[in-house]
DNA sequence: GCAACTTTGTTCCTGCGTTCACAAGCGGCT
DNA sequence: AGCCGCTTGTGAACGCAGGAACAAAGTTGC
């Protein structure tokens, strides 16, 4: 018996799971049993219609005319996205940026677990953060292969990221999220994933500028008719 | 005289635009005069032909049989994305998150500045940070006022993310970037782009199973019949 | 001066994501 | 038991981003 659900969900999908997740935990924890898709789009920010269709990926886990179960599709998901499973992740750079992830509380309750800290810098090896001790990049290879770790993070300065890219890599490190601005290459069968603070920034100062000029604050900058 | 391009700039290529212009820094570093599509999309990491694209929104700007000036197509990518303007920015929850980023160098070379840095936690108030003093996030709406800020980041925790972001709002500023695991509800003429980056691990991590069942290296978790 | 090569700018097209709208199904009320 | 209202799940249309192919334009060599 094949499943006649394609097993391909959109990575925005995705996302917005991932959103849904946390909404309905918060929703447990507030005593609810039930939500209608309405309620929780409103929650998550988004239409409710796009929220049925994501929730459709699962397969039917509501109930009509009355809502979702909050229980029901909070488990559906998680193992839809694989919370739960223990997932190894090895942290490269442990700068100000690094050193706030692996402080950050927010992974070990999904599952991700961070099982190597490193960095280049000789003051740096031997701090204890949040629970780790930093150890000397030297290592990396080794406790890679020891933990079977999945995950990188590279939180380097831009100049060394694509070495350490590489060696991540090579030690057979599957998915890659990436803090670093610059844009890294990779092996066919490895995820990067690239998260830039400052083109986040650099985005919102913009749609802003453009807001100021369509709201004719100053000199509307539209094309006459 | 009016401007016969369309004002509106697809927000994609926005964000790409600032990796754009990253690239043609390093290559202008490099002492690079002319570039072509193909070996700046490929430092990119994108399609060339997406790349002319991005780049014909902002009007003819290459020799054809030659490429791209380096320093021209920089200079107008700047000015299209404001850079070079300077632009105030309050940052609100000074943890771990927010410290690294008062202290990230990446923004001030692209215009922005932060002007006030605020925590409710009095121990940390009066810390230096990347060169500015804590403040009290009592002083928040005087700050902003004073300053005219109109960026605000928030990297607080999501229990106060909403009532500190309605405080933002209330003070005049338009742009908000937040890091809090919260969707936040705004008033109309705000802008507000979320950076979860507890879902960033959760898609990687769910590319990187998916990925795993289509190799069909083991049989991906099927729900039983 | 002319031809050939290189590279841009544009156009078409395909696919995806999002939104709207409606049929199907379930609980509650009479 | 039967009807009504509410909510889900799905099908269709719309808009948008991405990719490939092509024409225009400029340079280089002869």
């Amino acid at each position: 018996m094949i499943q006649p659900r394609p097993r391909t969900i959109p990575e925005a999908t995705v996302a917005r799971l991932a959103v849904y997740l946390r909404v309905l935990t918060a929703l447990a924890d507030g005593g609810r049993s039930t939500v209608s898709s309405g309620e929780l789009a409103a929650a998550a920010g988004v239409n409710p219609a796009g929220l049925r269709k994501d929730l459709s990926h699962l397969g039917p886990c509501g109930v009509r005319g009355v809502g979702y179960e909050v229980r029901t599709l909070s488990d559906r998901i998680s193992r839809v996205l694989g919370v739960g499973r223990s997932r190894a992740c090895v942290l490269v750079g442990i700068g100000n940026l690094g050193s706030a992830l692996a402080d950050y509380g927010g992974f070990g309750s999904r599952g991700f677990e961070f099982v190597g800290l490193f960095d280049a810098s000789p003051a740096r090896i031997g701090q204890r953060i949040g629970g780790h001790t930093v150890r000397s990049v030297e290592e990396l290879e080794d406790v890679v292969a020891a933990t079977q770790a999945s995950i990188g993070v590279i939180t380097t300065p831009a100049e060394v990221a694509q070495s350490v890219c590489d060696r991540l890599a090579a030690a057979g490190v599957k998915s890659i999220l990436n803090f670093a601005p610059v844009t890294l290459a990779v092996p066919a069968g490895v995820d990067v994933r690239k998260v830039d603070l400052s083109v986040e920034l650099q985005v919102l100062a913009f749609l802003g500028q453009q807001r100021l000029g369509r709201a004719g604050q100053l000199e509307p900058v539209e094309e006459p008719a």
